[in-house]
RNA sequence: GCCGGGGUAGCUCAACGGUAGAGCAAUCGCUUCGUAAGCGAUAGGUUGUGGGUUCGAAUCCCAUCCCCGGCUCCA
């Protein structure tokens, strides 16, 4: 059911994938019979479904899947065996040819010296590697989800083609808790929970993918960042604040002018000078470290920064807080000594885990990507200096004994990374920390260190984020807790409400007393009946509700509501504040109210 | 940027060539109430924007901006 479970068993994995790409040919038989002149191209299976991309005169719509799925049923039900076979690459070509598959003959010509398969199920016939279940009847859990627009080969610059999409499953109970399972994500939506929430929004009048933090997603974002900087100066970083634009001579030195125009904002005159809006932090950090000469005693050195870049990002890509044009980064670089480089690594490595941790994310998987060794021609840096690195990556995380997937020729060409995707509370993964070398910009800027010996040696440099984004770690925790934010992140811990007008000044009091114990604590003083205050602090999912009555201000207690349900009478305020003090110092993700 | 679908009150939606409407929220009253919506009244819109077609446009056409699902890209 999700992204980590998909893992378990390769076998279970591999009859899974044949029954949707089984299910994908299938569709695209019933696409084809449904609507003539229709071409087929591809269709995979892909992480728990299948989609099949077709050209077609026909525009397609969500209207046109119960016919579709109705006449996949029919097929499916046909019990036709899928039936593999070899055939030379004349034949294939002459096939489609005459049957009239352009995108098949491309893939075709695509695959000159090696075997060519049909796969044959009823009268479809598929130009496919194989990987399909035995028989049509397998076929039976299914729905069509989407349908979107692709790119033939994925490339921008060959037409668009009608992708749909579906998913597929060996049970009915698996469908049907997939499709639970979306709806769930719909309801955790951030772009949905931050509005309803009131956190954030994006502006028309500014522009897109430009966010506006409201006062409660700004506290939780003070919080965030407080409990960062704190961590980074505790394990020896050093927070520098740099500017948000820079002479475009700066963008020159750094190679950004040329490799990364275009996702920089273009240039603003200033006294017939150009500067540009960063869209990178790192080479500002670099002139903190060029500033002055540098000794192998001041290494490594970790410069920090909250630092807000600026990327010119295309209008179709932009999503909620997961992508933006302005963000800030945590970004840090850290300038080292070669033999140092797997213990900063690991620091890496260990902050990144304690940052999950304390944000309550319990799963993770780790990637390392390499150099292509193949082609050191594309990279840049010393081979013995990638060598280096990617045996020290790989090594810190095999000495932590965390199970890593190693991906070759995935590095970007200025150095090897560990990229970290945290799952979360249903199961998706978001890419989010990165450890990264850079061993280009430490030669375009000419960096340097003395060492013991008076020689002048270039350090080595570590791109490090742990949130990624400050944007975008808020928006994946919005969809982790679904708006239940645990109680040291809530922006409001508890409303304290009033049964009738008569307790309003104890409701005040008490506010005051709860707020100066470092609690962030309101009043909910309206003339509503408390039915109606409970349900606005339930839909604002506030962890603590507080209820004085006239009963409980007689007996100086509290009723405290939590807000999973759970009631408790007559209780002294001095547990409640210590409880609530102490969850909130501990971090934890779930009420300690029992163990008070 | 590309393909497709959409923008109507703060929010969720209705009206789909013939006088823009409802619920919630807001405001004002009444209600003083024990754990997820008390009652009433008032106010709120050049239907994203700009053009066009028409006797008449939220509705049809064109352009443009923004949003949504994807593609490509990515923190």
């Amino acid at each position: 059911m999700n992204a980590a479970a998909k893992a378990e068993s390769p076998a279970s994995q591999q009859s899974l994938d044949a029954l949707r790409h089984s299910c994908a040919h299938v569709m695209a038989q019933a696409v084809q019979e449904l609507f003539p002149g229709t071409k087929i191209t591809i269709g995979p299976a892909i992480d728990n479904g299948f989609y099949y991309d077709f050209d077609s005169p026909h525009r397609f719509t969500e209207e046109d899947f119960p016919a579709i799925e109705k006449r996949m049923r029919q097929i499916a039900e046909g019990n036709h065996p899928f039936v593999g076979k070899e055939i030379s690459p004349e034949e294939s070509r002459k096939y489609w040819e005459s049957r009239g598959e352009p995108y098949k003959v491309e893939i075709l010509d695509g695959l000159k010296g090696q075997t060519i398969t049909h796969y044959t199920h009823g009268t479809f016939t598929d130009l496919c590697r194989g990987g399909h279940c035995e028989n049509t009847r397998a076929i039976r859990h299914f729905k069509l989800l989407s349908v979107a627009g692709a790119y033939w080969r994925g490339d921008e610059k060959n037409p668009m083609l009608q992708r749909l999409y579906g998913t597929a499953w060996p049970s009915k109970q698996e469908l049907d808790a997939y499709l639970k399972m979306l709806d769930e994500a719909k309801a955790r939506d951030h772009r949905k929970l931050g509005a309803a929430l009131d956190l954030f929004s994006v502006q028309d009048l500014a522009g897109p993918g430009l966010i506006f933090w409201h006062p409660k997603g700004a506290r939780m974002r003070l919080i965030m960042e407080d409990w960062l900087k704190t961590e980074a100066l505790r394990r020896g970083y050093d927070l520098v604040n740099t500017p948000h634009i820079a002479n475009v001579e700066l963008w020159n030195t750094s190679g950004h002018r040329s490799f990364y125009k275009d996702n920089m904002f273009s240039e603003i005159e200033v006294e017939k000078a150009d500067y540009q809006l960063k869209p990178m932090n790192c080479p500002f950090h670099i002139l903190i470290y060029k500033n002055r000469l540098r000794s192998y005693r001041d290494l490594p050195l970790r410069l920090a920064e909250l630092g807000t870049v600026y990327r010119y990002e295309r209008s179709g890509v932009l999503h909620g807080l997961l992508r933006v044009r302005g963000f800030t980064q945590d970004d840090a670089h850290i300038f080292c000594a070669p033999e140092q480089i797997e213990a900063e690594v690991d620091g890496c490595v260990d902050f990144a885990l304690e940052v999950f941790k304390t944000f309550g994310f319990s799963r993770y998987v780790m990637e390392v990507s390499t150099w292509d060794a193949a082609k050191p021609g594309d990279y840049s840096g010393a081979a013995e200096d990638w060598e280096r690195a990617q045996k020290a990556l790989e090594s810190v995380l095999s000495k932590r004994g965390i199970e890593y997937s190693l991906i070759k020729g995935e590095a970007a060409f200025y150095g090897p990374k560990i990229d970290v995707k945290l799952i979360d509370a249903i199961g998706r993964p978001w890419q989010l920390s990165t450890v990264q070398f850079d061993f280009n910009l430490p030669q375009k800027f000419g960096l340097e260190y003395v060492a013991a010996d008076g020689s002048h040696r270039r350090p080595l440099m570590v791109h490090r984020a742990l949130y990624g984004s400050i944007e975008r770690f808020f928006g994946i925790l919005i969809e982790h807790y679904a708006g239940s934010f645990p109680l040291w992140l809530a922006p409001l811990q508890v409303k304290v409400m009033s049964l009738t007008d008569e307790q309003a000044p104890a409701v005040r009091d008490l506010v005051g007393r709860l707020s100066r114990a470092g609690l962030r604590a309101a009043a909910d003083l309206r003339p509503e009946k408390i039915n109606a205050k409970i349900r606005d602090a339930q839909l604002e999912k506030i962890p603590y509700m507080v209820v004085l009555g006239p009963r409980d201000v007689a007996a100086g207690v509290l009723s405290v509501r939590l807000r999973d349900g759970r009631q408790f009478q007559g209780v002294k305020e001095e547990s409640f504040v210590n409880a609530l003090s102490r969850e909130q110092d501990l971090k934890r993700t779930a009420p300690s109210w029992e163990d008070a």
